[in-house]
DNA sequence: GGATCGATCGGCT
DNA sequence: GCCGATCGATCCG
């Protein structure tokens, strides 16, 4: 039952292991029980190059895991209070790595319910770090072989390609370009379970102005702090 | 439904 | 010191 990945499908470019990662099945075992999700969102950081990713500071302690080998997880705290999951990518040596943003529960959904407090099926997973908190990762899974036994990913029903949208990455908006909007972002177009917000590139919702109220001058709030 | 803002801390400049 | 690979509450429309 528990087929995960081979070391070998991390092992290949990282854009490619973040498409075909949608679909695949994130998996934690625990007392008792497993937690399972479909992954439905993923975003590729690729090297030193990428001004977006991690290693764009080369390699220090804590982007060590990147230039590690490929199938491993690289979990870190950002805006000191979320976790994000990542699984490295490519040769050992090349840092590079896909961010799991988001997955839909199937197995473990209580459990999944609990950690996050609260039970509205796609606010449990639409997010990294969401997903994180559903599956009970903090720092401490940094660094776990995803080829191994705690925490691993297997094989989903592919997603096909007529079914995948992509986008710029999330929260790297600041980045030089071509980074910023690179569309390295990669989720399962229909899905519920997406970070809310930007899962539909905003159909021809934009109704007509009709009265030419057109007040551009939008008062800036008294920024008291 | 969309925009804004505060929380909170490790890592790098 | 500064700034995030974010979330949730809150306010407004």
């Amino acid at each position: 039952m528990a087929r995960s990945l081979p070391r070998s499908f991390y092992d290949r470019p990282t854009l490619t292991v973040a498409r075909e990662l949608l679909g695949a099945i994130l998996c934690r075992r625990l007392e008792g029980i497993t937690l399972r999700a479909r992954i439905v969102e993923t975003e590729a950081y690729v090297g030193e190059t990428d001004l977006a990713c991690h290693a764009r500071a080369g390699r220090t302690p804590r982007t060590d895991p990147l230039y590690g080998p490929p199938g491993m997880a690289y979990v870190y705290l950002t805006y000191g209070m979320h976790h994000l999951l990542n699984a490295v990518t490519e040769p050992k040596g090349n840092p590079a790595a896909v961010l799991i943003r988001a997955a839909e529960p199937l197995e473990g959904i209580a459990h999944m319910e609990k950690a996050r407090g609260l039970s509205t099926p796609h606010l449990i997973g639409s997010g990294p770090a969401r997903l994180a908190q559903a599956f009970g990762l903090d720092l401490a899974w940094n660094r776990t072989d995803l080829c191994g036994k705690d925490l691993w990913i297997e094989p989903g029903d592919p997603v096909p390609s007529r079914s995948i949208d992509t986008s710029p990455r999330i929260g790297c908006q600041n980045c030089p370009e071509p980074w910023a909007s690179i569309p390295w972002r990669f989720y399962v177009a229909d899905s519920r379970h997406v970070t809310p917000g930007r899962s539909r590139p905003k159909l021809l919702v934009t109704k007509p102005r009709e009265f030419g109220n057109n007040r551009a001058s939008r008062v800036r709030g008294t920024s008291h702090r």
